[in-house]
DNA sequence: TTCGCTTGTCAACAGCTGATGACAAAGCCA
DNA sequence: TGGCTTTGTCATCAGCTGTTGACAAGCGAA
């Protein structure tokens, strides 16, 4: 990532680039937009602060441009559709802290509160996110079924997120993971 | 709230004391943690910002101390075991923006990625959300249950903050809020 | 070579933030 | 009255932030 060696950074713009489009997409997934500072992901990607300006424009060029980069809202939905509710269950309960499936929703929930990047979240998780979910699950109640399926996958993310990792025995997390699952398949089959 | 005559503010500390608290809870209940300073808490409250270091120490301690006030992991438990699932959808589908009965609720979502507050939030939304949840849900898996009756109640507040209120239709509301009561039930009932 | 464009670095700025300590006035007690 | 504490205000500080413009060096073309 960052450039073991001393002297200036090898000219080589688009390497450049992507090395801070990385960068800016694993810190704005740990933190959230405000905490997170332009010489602290100029630092991860060995590079000085000024150049992020020249190439995204701006903090906020930037932030869009990492959640913009981040194409889940299909990977997401990569598989079977009997097999949905089980994949995700599985992946919220024992899924790592920073998953590079989620980063795009890790991203949008971490900057959902702060003003000055809640335009770009809210557009962004719509169009990646949101949309995706409701076509996907389709029928005439799609988006009612989508507003609940997102709402639990987050509202978990988010649980674990405030009481740091969910704290339960190991039976509890197989009992969650199947009560999730279960609730989760439930929804998208508008039960 | 403020005061409209000009001049200095009458002297009374536990009004001022009781006027800043009130400011910094519907502040924090809007805004995120680091989005709001110090001097609009004080605006609000109509007092110099000197003032509140002085009863609360820092914004940190003020931070606390607004969401120590807030005892709603009791009052949202208030009423029938019967009826709350149904009372809870109802609140989330066509609660106000910010409603005094879940402020707790929203301060928490605000400020939850913000690395300052983090510390407050974890412990607060604990001892005032989660633990009482837990004991009113009971039984063996009411660990479990409260995870998921969180999960949807705060991943549902999160989605319409995300999108900016649920744009459904009329109908679509209806059948969210049926369906959002018959699962929360469910998952409280231990289905 | 020399010119011109690209790529990267550096020092610095203006703006904002939370926090500090000196100061003014009110109210109370002797 | 005179002195003391409480309550509120003001000016100001150090620290951090995103952003800027000047500068240096690489590198291909003429």
């Amino acid at each position: 990532m960052a450039f073991p060696v001393c002297g200036p950074r090898p000219r080589n713009a688009a390497a450049t680039r992507a090395s801070i489009l990385e960068a800016a997409q694993d810190r704005f997934a740990r933190e959230s937009y405000d905490d997170v500072g332009m010489r602290d992901i100029a630092g991860d990607a060995g590079v000085d602060p000024a150049l992020i300006v020249r190439y995204f424009g701006s903090k906020e060029g930037l932030f869009r441009a990492a959640l913009d980069h981040c194409h889940e809202g299909s990977t997401l939905l990569d598989g079977d559709r009997e097999t949905f509710a089980t994949r995700i269950a599985h992946e919220i309960v024992y899924g790592t802290k920073s998953p590079k499936k989620m980063q795009g929703l890790q991203i949008i929930l971490r900057s959902m509160s702060s003003a000055r990047a809640m335009e770009v979240v809210q557009q962004q998780s719509c169009e990646q996110f949101m949309n995706p979910l409701t076509t996907w699950i389709g029928g005439d109640h799609g988006a009612v079924s989508a507003r609940m399926a997102a709402a639990l996958m987050m509202g978990m993310t988010v649980s674990k997120e405030i009481t740091g990792g969910l704290d339960l025995s190991e039976a509890e997390c197989r009992s969650l993971e199947q009560r999730l699952a279960r609730v989760l398949q439930d929804i998208i089959d508008g039960a």
